[in-house]
DNA sequence: GTCTATAGATGGATAGAC
DNA sequence: GTCTATCCATCTATAGAC
């Protein structure tokens, strides 16, 4: 029940899975380069060999955790937008793109989500990783365009660049959503702040997006 | 010219400063695990045994130019905060709280500004230091409180947490502007976002957080 | 496939001359 | 204060037994 549903096509040794889940685990809670080869096998249970013989090197261990994740995350965000799509002959509105941008990842943050380290994981990826890790980001840029070109659809009345920029606003407001910062957002709310209250985060951050959207 | 100006009361060495900007460069470009204390002292032009003569350790070089800096984002966004409560009877709209918060990073980010570099220091510190710098980063609390206070008291129809969520909000959008990231939106956005128009991006970055805080 | 043992490289820190 | 040389810990990766 702890291991993450398989999606390449082949039954993979249990050890594979039990060293990708705790690599995630101790990537996210304590950066990439915080973490030993030999931390990681500790916390699996398994052999100290057992990273460079299924992933070839912690690099390439790191890079498939990022791609997978990466992928998993794009496609609940294109089958969003595609569905909103659908709903408005082919040319959704504001709101309805930000929220299919948004709902995934909180998604994902949800406390009684398996994937909430999974989260954790790709934002700090994003941040700390090396040349391999933005290739990556740079093929992610073709699904990132999906959602201007949606946006500028939506928005005729803007010119472009502005589109552009309040696009990365709203990732920038998806990005600040870590552990630390949630935290020392708590401790200066003095524990207004419920972390545990996705659905309304998401809902408060689509109404701040939505908002930015429609400013002059 | 290059050197920045100094805080500290006696007059340091000509090395520390060398190497306290040369560290601050490298961490800023490359990240603080990928540094080692040779590459500084290599860039800086000085001794290998300078770091640990003049800070300690590679850890204190860290947290001091963390430390320093965070000191001087911290006094610039209080100074602005302060002029604009005397301009309005000690309660400011929430335009200029807000433009209090942004406007001293983006002066920073400009590229004719010797703290563009250490501005992308901050950023990328903030995410991967250790202990020591969330130590910070709670004493840092106080000073944003300054700022949710004069939010909650220019937003009082907005419940509490609604403005600490709104907040939070707005320093994403600030966190957002790392080098790889506006590298990418260049990209995405076919050349059309300047990041050399910084006095364009502050006025998008407040408009569109002073539309979000205005949100029902 | 799994494990032990170890090679090979790197980096932080320091001793001690100048 | 500055420099060189070096110690010592740690890490990744791999060879080779089982």
């Amino acid at each position: 029940m702890s291991l993450n549903e398989e999606n390449a096509p082949e039954t993979e040794a249990a050890t594979k899975q039990l060293v990708f889940n705790a690599a995630e685990r101790l990537f996210a809670l304590n950066g990439f380069q915080n973490v030993s080869v030999r931390d990681i096998t500790a916390e699996a249970g398994v052999n100290l060999a057992s990273v460079n013989y299924h992933f070839g090197s912690k690099d390439s261990l790191l890079f498939e955790i990022f791609r997978r994740r990466t992928a998993e995350l794009s496609r609940e965000r294109a089958r969003m937008l595609h569905e909103a799509a659908d709903r408005h002959g082919g040319k959704p509105p504001v709101r309805e793109i930000i929220t299919a941008l948004i709902a995934p990842p909180l998604r994902w943050l949800d406390p009684a989500n398996d994937r909430r380290i999974s989260l954790q994981f790709l934002i700090r990826a994003r941040s700390e990783g090396g040349a391999e890790i933005r290739e990556v980001l740079s093929t992610d840029v073709s699904h990132l365009r999906r959602f201007s070109d949606a946006l500028l659809a939506a928005c005729p009345q803007l010119a472009p660049e502005e589109v552009y920029w309040r696009l990365h606003f709203v990732l920038g407001m998806i990005h600040q959503n870590r552990f630390m910062e949630l935290d020392r957002l708590h401790v200066l709310s003095d524990g207004l702040t419920r972390e545990d209250d996705v659905a309304g985060l998401r809902q408060r951050m689509v109404d701040f997006a939505a908002a930015g959207f429609e400013a002059a």
